[in-house]
DNA sequence: TTTTAACTTAACAAAATAATGAAAAATTTA
DNA sequence: TAAATTTTTCATTATTTTGTTAAGTTAAAA
């Protein structure tokens, strides 16, 4: 997840660099807003934090300017500001701010929006429900129906059947499920994987998941037909 | 806004009096049915609270004397009684009635369901109410109403309920949950939140909200299987 | 058929997460 | 202003989930 940071004043671009490298974030600065959106363009981050007051081309402007970039439509902007009560905020949210701080600010709020904001990027893509004919896959419940029979499942066991029913007959491999559902930084062993795969077989039968062997695993297609 | 008590119980209507006059409310009193239909017609109130039972003319018959009278249309009529498995519900509601309450008249509730109704009669727009079944939630009133009894609850309890039910069998993580009930701009902990739905538990029992683990909670349907 | 790597299974340990109790802080009400 | 209520935090405890290990199975390859 790629942060950048404008703020004219090099303290809070220090401390905020400090603490966002330290939750493992992607960190770059500017520090006026002509240099925020030409960095911007070149590093297309995620996530903007952007100062209202800076001299030269404020957070607003510069935030407007942004918007106009399609490259950067995926990115959000939170401000930074200095009074809450300011009527900046107003104007932040005309120019498309997707959230704001306000100074003095707080690492640990500032984080906490961060991680939420980032969640929200990456769960809009998928889908809610999958529904394969006796088996539903409900992600919006965080339950399965099977046969019509609502079965509830652990946080890890849920999102390794949603994967693989995600695509069904196709062979995910060790790897590739390691990636989706424990996410890039996460490694744990293949055994880990195969143990998650037994569990979800004693609650929703062996037929559904097939092992590949030296490949990996799939859910299985409906194979009904005369 | 002009509100008539009705009750034979002097004590009763002393308290009301005095709860209702102390938000402002414009109080007459009545202490028979007989009495109560003559004041009504003359003092043309926008609520009457009625109490069922009392000598001569009961709620219920002077309830259907009002009705008849046309410049009373708009009047609404609260019900008092004494207990709330009556059959005199039933016959209340047959005989016009907005609503009731149980005795012992707890003040802050009767208020509320005043406010609610004056509410209603000023923007003429139906209130904002859940029904599910055997809980209803009034938005309008900040109430809730468990097995036909009212239940009052404190406005971070009420929306946390209020957001869960509005989508049951959704589960609402505790970021979403934190957005929704108390605003982009405010940070609190996730025990924070623990703690309010273990206090709407101790209020509405604990088979409605059920947890997540890792997910976050959810309001949970009917769940009657066999 | 034997060998062997790959998988399954069960039992257990570790980590993560939530429930609870108590109490401080903030807010509302009297 | 004091009292009461509501909201929030914190530390502790309980619970569930997750991950690891090691021993048994299986199925393909030699």
């Amino acid at each position: 997840m790629k942060i950048l940071i404008v703020d004219d004043e090099p303290d809070i671009i220090e401390i905020l660099k400090y603490n966002l490298n330290n939750e493992g974030y992607d960190v770059k600065s500017a520090n006026d807003g002509k240099k925020a959106v030409e960095k911007a363009k070149k590093f297309i981050p995620d996530i903007i934090l952007l100062d209202v007051m800076m001299p030269g081309m404020d957070g607003i402007e510069a935030c407007t300017e942004i918007k106009k970039i399609s490259s950067l439509s995926n990115t959000r902007i939170i401000f930074l500001s200095a009074r809450s009560e300011d009527f900046t905020q107003i104007a932040a949210f005309d120019a498309g701010a997707d959230d704001y701080v306000t100074k003095p600010v707080k690492p640990k709020i500032l984080i906490k929006k961060i991680s939420s904001i980032s969640k929200r990027i990456n769960n809009n893509t998928l889908s809610d429900i999958l529904d394969l004919g006796k088996i539903k896959i409900n992600k919006e419940s965080y339950l399965i129906s099977l046969n019509k029979e609502d079965i509830s499942l652990p946080r890890k066991e849920f999102e390794l059947l949603y994967l693989l029913a995600s695509k069904p007959g196709k062979v995910f491999s060790r790897d590739e499920i390691m990636h989706k559902v424990w996410g890039s930084q996460v490694i744990v062993g293949d055994r880990t994987i195969d143990v998650h795969i037994r569990k979800l077989r004693e609650k929703i039968g062996d037929k559904l998941i097939k092992t590949i062997k030296g490949v990996g695993y799939k859910f299985k297609l409906n194979v009904k037909k005369k």
